[in-house]
DNA sequence: TACGGAACGTA
DNA sequence: CGTACGTTCCGTAT
């Protein structure tokens, strides 16, 4: 893959044939491509912003380039930082190719070219420039490749992340297939929400609902049912207090509904449908634990019951198919708890712990939050605090801690499993998961907090991500990559033929479940298969 | 106009 | 003081 020729282009936004693209190769000679001749290339390239040039490709009708190897998941990767903690700036392909221009007046012209700033080159100096870009490319991808290889992740790389980038390529070429009959119909129910929400606060009120919101509505709460909660006028809490009023206060629940129903069609609106499909962008390495992200838009957090704008291509239907209780799974796998590991194996966690702690498996939904709050390293006492309601010294508080620790108290290998991963942040200044994928410390000093938090989601997040990741590649090989439309962390979005639905749904659970086991034999991973859009029936209340 | 924080959705 | 994000809106600084 050393050899692979480097491609760097200019986009043309607004179809004004502007688009140019420079191939060069390892003997150094380039060559200044038309969009046909860089969609008839049958070799891999390595490019920078390779969504760019999907979207070139797509919107010239063109086919894919065989392998395109995109620079900027490397570099996410390499930065081994949360965007929260400063990693943008070291991620941006931008700033890590302009030491590598000749000069910094070249970096500076390429670089507003690129951006569509700045008047735009002719002849000579397009061709210059893009054969700059390239150079400066060329010399980063080494670095990258060094980099890769000295941290042992270049191996994954070939492996997974690039394989896992052409996949997702293609899927940004294709698009997903869309509905914009069920889009309206969502939109239309968030208006109506909103509006009736709207009337319900400007009736209470006596002034229009127009730009209220959570921070500025609590000079108006004495007016009206929920006089009560006036008092958290100014803190951050009042969401939380205005969520928990909705069953005594109608104006809360008003109030509550319009902010939902507000953001709603924001959502919907956003979702643009062209000729029946959206065109998202996909992230590969798009967190720090190596999570893929989807954005423009941001399908992944679309609510449930708004789903049902994605649908399958025509002959096709959806299946939806996820790892139960994943993190868990990958805990029992690394923490080397042998109760813990059979109590995984045996039965259903999150069920066991609503047991322990309720009595009942009622709880399980609770619990469930409560089992994922621990795994990204939340403290016992916050946790009893979460599933009792109630804050420390109360009977009941006391009650759920005890239950807690005896629960905990079966398995001490997960508390030892944290204690190594800290120990080992502290020590080497990094942690990662299993096959790589390093999150590195930004502070110096004793660790904080928050470091001794994502020291652990970061293994655990970072190790389901590749399985998840293996998993999607070995979908895409088993059914082709028109099958596999939307990963979403632990699940996936697939789509099969109508008639071989049972069939293939089946077949992709076990191979899901084979992929987890191929690397953790020790344990009886469980793989479900769902509804990925809330049904109509379950968006009416009174249910449950 | 740019930027950070708050809010809220998903896993 | 439970992790990771994208998107939008808001208030403040420029």
């Amino acid at each position: 893959m050393h050899n692979a020729p480097i491609l760097s282009f200019f986009s043309d936004p607004f179809s004004l044939g502007r688009s140019a693209f420079c191939l060069k190769r390892r003997h150094g000679d380039y060559q200044h491509l038309s969009l046909r001749e860089v969609g008839n290339l049958r070799e891999p390239v390595v490019v920078s912003e390779a969504f760019v040039l999907v979207g070139e490709l797509r919107a010239g009708g063109r086919t894919l380039v065989p392998k395109i190897l995109d620079i900027d998941d490397a570099l996410r990767l390499l930065s081994g930082r949360a965007k929260d903690d400063g990693g943008e700036k070291l991620w941006s392909s931008k700033r890590a190719l302009e030491p590598h221009f000749s000069s910094p007046a070249e970096f500076k012209r390429w670089s507003e070219v690129y951006e569509g700033r700045g008047s735009f080159p002719l002849g000579e100096e397009r061709l210059r420039l893009l054969e700059s870009a390239a150079d400066a490319l060329e010399k980063l991808w080494r670095d990258v490749q060094d980099r890769l290889q000295l941290q042992g992740e270049y191996e994954r790389f070939e492996q997974i992340e690039w394989p896992t980038q052409q996949l997702l390529h293609y899927r940004q070429l294709r698009g997903l297939p869309f509905s914009a009959e069920a889009r309206n119909a969502c939109l239309e129910a968030a208006r109506n929400e909103k509006y009736t929400a709207y009337r319900a606060i400007s009736e209470a009120l006596g002034v229009s609902a127009s730009g209220l919101n959570y921070r500025n509505v609590g000079q108006y709460l004495s007016k009206t049912d929920a006089s009560h909660l006036s008092v958290f006028s100014d803190n951050a809490a009042l969401p939380d207090y205005m969520k928990l009023a909705r069953s005594t206060s109608d104006f809360a629940a008003s109030f509550v509904s319009y902010m939902e129903a507000s953001r709603d069609v924001r959502t919907l609106s956003q979702l643009e449908d062209q000729f029946g499909r959206v065109f998202p962008r996909f992230h590969v390495v798009g967190t720090v634990t190596g999570r893929i992200l989807v954005s423009d838009p941001h399908l992944q957090q679309l609510k449930r019951r708004h789903r049902s704008c994605l649908v399958a291509d025509e002959g096709k239907v959806l299946s939806y198919i996820d790892y139960a209780q994943f993190e868990p799974g990958i805990i029992a796998a690394l923490a080397n708890d042998d109760e813990f590991l059979a109590a995984y194996n045996g039965g259903d966690l999150y069920s066991n712990l609503s047991i322990a702690i309720f009595g009942d498996a009622d709880h399980r939904k609770e619990c469930k939050q409560a089992f994922l709050a621990f795994c990204y390293g939340m403290s016992r006492p916050n946790i009893a605090r979460l599933l009792s309601g109630t804050r420390p010294g109360t009977a009941r508080y006391n009650a759920t801690l005890q239950n807690l620790d005896l629960f905990f108290g079966r398995y001490p290998g997960l508390d030892a499993f944290k204690v190594r991963l800290v120990q080992k942040l502290a020590a080497e200044g990094f942690v990662a998961s299993v096959w790589g994928n390093r999150r590195y410390r930004t502070a110096v000093g004793p660790l904080v907090a928050k470091e001794r938090r994502w020291a652990i989601s970061q293994v655990i997040q970072g190790t389901a991500s590749l399985i998840f990741k293996e998993a999607l590649l070995e979908l895409a090989a088993e059914f082709g990559s028109d099958a596999v439309l939307l990963p979403m962390h632990d699940a996936v979005l697939l789509q099969f033929p109508v008639a071989q639905k049972g069939d293939d749904t089946r077949r992709a659970s076990e191979i899901m479940q084979a992929c987890f086991e191929r690397r953790f034999p020790q344990v009886s991973v469980r793989v479900t298969s769902g509804e990925f859009a809330e049904k109509v029936a379950d968006m009416l209340p009174a249910e449950n």
